[in-house]
DNA sequence: GATGTCAACCTGTGGT
DNA sequence: ACCACAGGTTGACATC
């Protein structure tokens, strides 16, 4: 952007940019969500990526075999135990994840979803109560991160697995960056806009500058020694004019230069 | 039916 | 190696 012939440049000199603190040595020490953009120098700007999510969506087949059926529908009565949808295609994995306590409530949530299991074999959707996302909401105010203990207490609070509370936070977390980055864009689609406007008026007042400058006559662009006076004053000459041989201050001494826009040699 | 939302998942990465 | 997290994806469900 702004990159004038004439040597003028207009550019964008800041980025805005949502920084994460990373965490300390434990949990307990949670990063600190900045609001505020923070603007940086010589960030370029880039704007052609409108869509943030939910656009992309990939078939992965061995995925669906994967998949079978939980007994999600059951967790909206909050149920300790029933409120627990096992997805199998991570679980193996997840396993680890889990503490003892967790793998127990997960062997039950398996028991209880084995016994759900239909032939649909399709993945229920968990949504959570109002109760559930008011507190996690609460407690996500007051931490962005939970430590395991948290989450355990939590968990119990919720009625959910420890599993469900950290991912609804990671969930949260990612939620709050989308927006700090689509407020993020907005402000610099702003400052843009603003940019392009200083932009256009600074080319316009340049162009009106040059023509100013084209609009007088040869001799204002000759050096001030064989500068002529106006043609009506005929004590001081020129370069070689009589007067000036006697006198080498004359022309210094009151020069009167011819401006045809200020000066016209009438008035002389 | 198209689209948005969101819980649950997977993968890669950095810290310990 | 383990863990927590970010980032991206999937699929069920809600809404229009």
């Amino acid at each position: 952007m702004g990159c004038l012939d004439d040597g003028l440049v207009l550019g964008l000199g800041f980025s805005a940019t949502t920084t994460l603190e990373k965490r300390g040595n434990n949990n307990n020490e949670k990063p600190k969500m900045m609001n505020k953009p923070c603007f940086e120098p010589s960030l370029s700007l880039g704007l052609s990526g409108e869509t943030f999510y939910g656009c992309n969506k990939k078939t992965t087949d061995i995925k669906k075999v994967c998949e079978e059926s939980g007994g999600a529908d059951l967790f909206r009565q909050a149920s300790p135990h029933s409120a627990v949808s096992s997805f199998s295609s991570g679980r193996v994995k997840r396993e680890r994840d889990l503490s003892s306590e967790e793998i127990e409530a997960e062997r039950v949530s398996s028991r209880v979803s084995d016994e759900d299991e239909d032939a649909t074999n399709t993945r229920k959707k968990l949504r959570l109560t109002k109760e559930q996302s008011a507190l996690l909401e609460e407690s996500f105010k007051q931490h962005s991160t939970l430590n395991p203990k948290q989450k355990q207490a939590l968990a119990r609070q919720l009625n959910l697995r420890p599993r469900q509370v950290e991912v609804w936070f990671q969930n949260r977390r990612a939620r709050t960056k989308l927006k700090q980055t689509e407020v993020d864009c907005e402000f610099l689609k702003k400052c843009c806009e603003t940019l392009t406007d200083e932009n256009r008026r600074l080319q316009k007042e340049l162009q009106e500058l040059k023509a100013l400058k084209l609009a007088q006559p040869f001799y204002m662009h000759m050096p001030a020694a064989t500068l002529t006076m106006c043609p009506s004053c005929e004590r001081i000459g020129g370069v070689g004019d009589g007067a000036s041989k006697n006198n080498p201050f004359s022309i210094a001494s009151k020069p009167h230069f011819y401006n045809p826009f200020t000066n016209p040699s009438a008035a002389c």
